[in-house]
DNA sequence: ATGAAAGCGCTAACAG
DNA sequence: CTGTTAGCGCTTTCAT
């Protein structure tokens, strides 16, 4: 087949400049109403596609933006794209899709390829501060962050959800109904200190302290990213501490290690255990008792993030970070704290 | 900030001309070590970037692939993302992510946006049938369709799971479990003809025929696209016929209104009835009971896929779909049908 | 081994 | 109102 048209075969099949076809198909600057006819007729005839390549190479913008997350197959993120992909199509922009793993090695080479093709700006839940993220802005590319922002780059704008405020509440909550011992399941190096847990566990940590409640440190433990790391953790959680009456999991892969681990301990939720987590992903509906969780606004997060790449630069520097609410979606995992104890440590193996 | 570096300003500092640095930095054609180095630092110098938009206007390559997803924030969609994502990557190409919504108008609008962009090729669960397919193929776009395939473009290259083959090994496990009143929840126009039913209810009527049962209207509901019509014909569903003891899903979705209103029923699974679902994601596990489904291998359609786009176009026209197997997971909420059906339609509301 | 020059398809001055 | 022209940044002959 013969190569696709171009803007100059359109302009000589309409007899006209191609300045002209230019003028009437991007509809900027006075044309004649006789021409535009003409020229819109070749077009159609001739099936012209303008080349963004073309465009873009002139006028400096692509029309895409890059879109950074772990994992498109963990239902946050993919809600987050949905966003991202929402705000772009009314903004009248692609979006390039990566994911990162979690890989800052592998983040740094999205981002410079990401920068090689121009896009105009890059929307991304960070895996690692780096210095690929200061190369793209020196590289002229807006850039802001969703979900979570290394401290180490406070100039470049970030789109979170109030985690501290959720995980206070759901503490509270919990110890509301009477929960003493809570555990918490959080993600992390375990052998790191206490303090270089991120927010959640930081914050369940004093949420706990302001109600008077002690932090025992092997009811908080930490699991590696992966689901083999998550079950182990959760089954050392519940195995360790049978007096435990509540766990908080900080994410919905903890969440089900959880619930899991639960079931295989012949648990009764939420007679024996209360369970609560953060994110409030479709199946925590369909679990038995319906999960208590953490509901975080990421489709939002999304749409706002793109919002963010429209302003302009100055504006965009001097921001402070867009912080939206959570809110607990109170289902049937939780509940008042056994007052037998003994039954409960008696089914546990 | 001054503008990125170019090619030429690479040059200048090396002392070469542009010809040589795009070949040492393309690694094509002859250079010596000498200038090899000197270019190599001065690009690092200026932090250049060579620029996909003028290289692509030159090659005619954009080294990006469109992909055109009903949700992104279906698990099906999104495996099948991380599939063609983690192809691309082997491939060194993008992926510029679209979401049609299932809307024939905006999937017509994206293909020509996609073809606007010069993408490679485009990767497509297709909404609908349209001549917007012919015209990318005609703009020269390499197109492949995965998951589903009109049957009015045979031209266009598919991937595709063996529904027919799972739909046939569910229904004669279940058949074999003891169930002669078995129940289908599919989509589509509830009052077309049965004959418009889609390949998995088309093979639910023929493998039950096959194993001499009877295929009773009422026992085969569609339900239009959306949680509402879902859950409204899931109960339509278990409520017309209290003495249907198992049912088909046949989507996630479909089997997430099942569960509910069977629950909402106080049926017990699988005792009162027993629950089988097409699409093992991820809630399928834990549910309680945890739920029998028919595993697609999404992830791999959409590396295969990707795959398929990157052969020669003559080889790709010939070639006959991919089928890839599906594969039966089971669980726990499939069982033999109780022998009290009384017991079980008291409980019906 | 290396450089000069001709575009790729488009937009934006600038002339007319 | 409309045509001509000069690039945008890159690759690729074709000379040298």
């Amino acid at each position: 087949m013969s190569r696709a048209a171009t803007i100059k075969d359109v302009a000589r099949r309409a007899g006209v400049g191609v300045a002209t076809v230019s003028r009437v198909l991007s509809g900027s600057g006075p044309v004649s109403e006789a021409t535009r006819e003409r020229v819109l007729r070749a077009a159609r005839e001739l099936e012209y596609r303008p080349s963004a390549l073309g465009r873009g190479l002139k006028t400096r913008r692509t029309g895409s933006v890059g879109l950074v997350v772990g994992e498109i197959t963990d239902p946050f993120c993919a809600e987050l794209a949905a966003g991202v992909l929402a705000c772009a199509r009314t903004l009248g922009e692609h979006v390039l899709l990566e994911a990162s793993h979690g890989d800052p090695g592998r983040e740094a080479e999205i981002v410079d390829r990401l920068v090689e093709q121009r896009v105009d700006g890059v929307i991304a839940t960070p895996a690692a501060e780096g210095d690929w993220w200061r190369s793209a802005l020196r590289a002229g590319i807006a850039v802001v962050f969703v979900d979570r922002a290394p401290k180490e780059l406070p100039q470049i704008p970030a789109v979170l959800a109030d985690d501290a405020a959720g995980v206070r509440a759901t503490v509270e909550y919990l110890a509301g109904l009477g929960h003493r011992r809570i555990g918490f399941l959080g993600t992390g190096d375990p052998a790191a200190p206490a303090e270089a847990g991120g927010v959640r566990e930081t914050t369940f940590r004093t949420a706990l302290a302001e109600l008077g409640l002690q932090v025992e440190a092997d009811l908080v433990v930490r699991a590696r990213p992966g689901r083999d790391s998550a079950l182990a953790a959760a089954a050392a959680l519940l195995q360790r501490r049978p007096d435990m009456t509540a766990v908080l999991a900080a994410g919905h892969l903890l969440g089900e290690a959880v619930v899991l681990v639960a079931r295989e301990l012949d648990l009764r939720v939420p007679a024996d255990l209360s369970i609560a987590m953060v994110d409030d992903v479709s199946w925590a509906e369909l679990c038995d008792p319906p999960l208590t969780a953490l509901a975080r606004p990421a489709r939002d997060m999304g749409y706002r993030a793109c919002e963010v790449l429209r302003r302009d630069p100055a504006r965009r520097e001097r921001a402070r970070p867009v912080v939206l609410p959570t809110e607990l979606v109170i289902r049937g995992s939780c509940g008042p704290p056994s007052r037998t104890p003994a039954v409960r440590s008696a089914r546990t193996r």
